[in-house]
DNA sequence: AAAGTAACAGAATGTTCTGTCTACTTTCAA
DNA sequence: TTGAAAGTAGACAGAACATTCTGTTACTTT
């Protein structure tokens, strides 16, 4: 075995010790759990160890990093299913957080409970700001090529919703919750891509009664929120 | 001074304890505070510290105990802030929240927080599960009063909401989250109420294509939507 | 006046954790 | 073949941390 050089049972030493931090600091926390026992569980030298990573704190941004990639990469994914229609995409986003939700150990957003543990100021905390950043200015492109009246808006109430989604998901197990934010996600998508439709002068019209095409798209969109699923 | 006895700078020790760890613990997080810091910045003897709490599970438990209190009044005091409208109180929650995200330190759901950093089986996290359960519960019985469709659903909705501005607040410290959440939770209290105010059987009806009452305030709640503030 | 209670001050203990250091082995490439 | 690179094993120092223990002060109740 090993037959080449300095990888052991699975992918290099660097990538064991990564590969069970992403384990245990998701499952425990980060402070929970010792350099001592990531060291004992991914098989590997205290001194390879610290060779790879200098610090605690650097495996933990390190962790937080490969994070970044994978529920980017969910997020993107799941959009990218749903077809090429921008406003099916913003709902689409959503069906990534439903696999999240009933994976096995889902302890809610990893982010947040990093950051949670993290002061303000630190790497791990200003990395983890910044997906949530870049997760909403995704969706504002999104919502501005659907013609959603107010793109802002739009992605940072649908922002909103995946947060509870993840973050409330940590306490209340509750496998309808996704279920219950696309549902939501679709409403408000049709609702404000139908407002714009009609409106000429997007921003501070008069009073501006919604006339019949935005109401029937809200209205309808509104029953089937009310059929539950 | 200390005319009352046992009582010293200000309270009670135990007093003085518990207000201290509410700070730093939501500061800084439980683990990361050592009781040695909260004994010494609530000015007490270390025997007076174990014997009001004879560890420290058992503060940060009375921690997120006194967290629950002050969180459920917020929300309810923002509820009947808004008048006697079941409706209206729905909305009026997100006041509450408005209120917690502009506070000075504010840094998420303490909830959240506490359980990312508590076993899943620990009483902490047992604690958090049950206040998000109480306030849904809660949020549940006020949707059924209101006459919303599908009253489950909605709460869960807003929840979601409520969850999404908290923990999500924490990371991107966004002064208009809460406003967006309430504008959001506008429309969707608005369509469940106008949706069932027609539906004859409540569930599973016909396709059920919304007719004028619900389709007007759905719209108007659209509107509004679009119009960000 | 005596006893009881609650608080104070701070030393001492044992564990846990991070990070360093020494010494030996394997592998690949020049 | 030799030597740099990467790894293994584990002892060790030093700090932090939770918890216990000893002894003192002050006020209240009997």
């Amino acid at each position: 075995m090993a037959a080449d050089g300095t990888r052991t049972a699975r992918g290099t030493a660097r990538d064991r010790i990564l590969d069970t931090a992403l384990t245990l600091f998701y499952a425990h926390g980060v402070r929970a759990v010792g350099v001592d026992r990531i060291i004992e569980e991914s098989g590997v030298a205290k001194a390879t160890f610290y060779k790879h990573f200098p610090a605690k704190d650097k495996l933990a941004l390190a962790y937080v990093e490969k994070i970044d990639d994978v529920c980017s990469g969910q997020l993107h994914g799941a959009a990218e299913a749903a077809g090429p229609d921008p406003a099916a995409q913003l709902v689409g986003v959503f069906d990534a957080l439903t696999g999240m939700c009933h994976a096995e150990g889902f302890r809610g957003c990893a982010f947040v409970n990093a950051a949670a543990e993290a002061e303000p100021g630190s790497p791990v905390h200003a990395l983890a700001v910044r997906h949530k950043r870049d997760v909403r200015a995704w969706m504002r492109r999104l919502a501005e090529r659907a013609g959603a009246a107010d793109p802002d808006q739009l992605a940072r109430t649908l922002t909103l919703l995946m947060d509870g989604v993840l973050a409330g998901g940590a306490l209340a197990p509750d496998p309808l919750a996704a279920q219950a934010a696309k549902t939501a996600a679709r409403l408000l998508v049709q609702a404000s891509v139908a407002a714009a439709a009609e409106a000429g002068a997007p921003t501070e019209a008069a009073p501006a009664v919604a006339s019949e095409a935005g109401a029937e798209a809200a209205a309808d969109a509104a029953a089937r929120l009310v059929r539950t699923r």
